[in-house]
DNA sequence: TGTACATCAGTGAACGCGCGTTCACTGATGTAC
DNA sequence: TGTACATCAGTGAACGCGCGTTCACTGATGTAC
């Protein structure tokens, strides 16, 4: 089921100690994409999977909430640099939108598990206590910043364009968003259904939200 | 934390045998309700609730996962009967989509942990094996019956009215459905964002994807 | 009408497992003198 | 250039806990005769 340790890991150079940290995220990382659920990133099933001690985590998490929050700050990153990606060397507003819609849902699509992470339920919810939010916190969630700022200058570059007619640009990006997500969920979730083919959902989607105009 | 067991506990009486297996899937739904993950459904934490010996469970259920099961399926009947509950009395096709809609989302808003047992993963994606659909599956998720059925039910309506000027019923519902479901996980999932008004969000939503002319 | 018996609705006690966590320890390596 | 020492990057062994699961048992109650 889970892959076994190499067994040959070789110790650190000394100053190198870092090192161990960014293993422990890829394993956890790796264990997450395999098994799909939080739980099943345990400290000693991390340890296992890098070929160290339980204990030797410690110094760097104080216990697998902590890697798996590591984790989701990396995919976050990935998420952004993967919509980046697709938008880069298109003009016209509307297909870039459109392109960049289209890569967060592909991304969620090709990495459920991973997808799941970005958007888990808040621990809040459960009561434990709130705290300010953490260094690292999730950045599409964050209107100001990240992939749904971008979000909203896309919508706002579509309206200033004529080639969209909305009419409040935060109202617009939050439809775009959790249309998106709902779509990635649902489609991710494995469940079986007659799903309408996938680019013609999108299409019609991003259109009738962001009200499109058909291109001449 | 969890509510402690009565203690005051009396043994059933002969032949009702039977009324644990209730007692059981009300102690779990509390207990997901209050916890809000499926990995606090564990066979000794019911038994605690319930104020039985965990080995009391067997008779009924063979594991966690078939109670957390059965919660699912009373669930799934509860949000049916919620929603034809509200588009009851109402006659307008366009009123009745609407208000079914936005019993969907309220019942999610409302039951966040509950709804987010409606649309857990699918084991499948874990790697286990596939068996056929269980007696009570989920019917939401099966496009000829229950909520679903009634949504595309709805939309037929409201095209044949002339309110929507929708083409496809199955593609219109399913991006009904999507955005409704994003929307309640989302919404529901208690993270920190300015979200716009709930009940324009809703129109706009269903609007445009339903494709529904203004009323005159 | 009385009584032996089968059945039902559970319990008591115990098991092995994987988990997080602690404490004392090791052995290589860079650094001060 | 040699050597004592501090530090770093970990390990060995053990703990208590909650979990699922098994086995033998109990005690009330309905039923056959």
């Amino acid at each position: 089921m889970s892959t076994a340790a190499t067994g040959s890991r070789r110790r650190n150079p000394r100053g190198a100690g870092q090192a161990l940290r960014g293993e422990i995220v890829a394993a956890a990382r790796a264990i997450l994409v395999e098994e799909g659920y939080e739980s099943a990133v345990t400290l000693r099933g991390v340890a296992r999977h890098v070929g160290i001690a339980p204990q030797s985590i410690y110094p760097h998490f104080h216990g697998p909430e902590e890697i798996v929050q590591a984790v989701t700050v990396e995919t976050f990153a990935e998420l952004g640099r993967f919509i980046t990606a697709a938008k880069e060397g298109i003009e016209s507003p509307r297909d870039r939108l459109l392109a960049g819609c289209r890569a967060y849902i592909a991304f969620g699509l090709n990495n459920p598990n991973l997808y799941g992470l970005l958007f888990r339920r808040n621990r809040l919810l459960r009561g434990e206590e709130a705290g300010p939010a953490a260094a690292g916190e999730p950045d599409t969630r964050n209107p100001d910043a990240g992939p749904f700022a971008a979000l909203m200058d896309g919508i706002r570059q579509c309206i200033a364009d004529g080639s969209s007619g909305a009419t409040s640009v935060l109202s617009t990006a939050v439809q775009l968003w959790t249309a998106m997500h709902g779509l990635v969920v649902l489609r991710g979730g494995g469940y079986q259904f007659p799903w309408p083919d996938l680019s013609e959902t999108e299409t019609e989607l991003i259109s009738s939200i962001a009200k499109l105009r058909d291109p001449a």
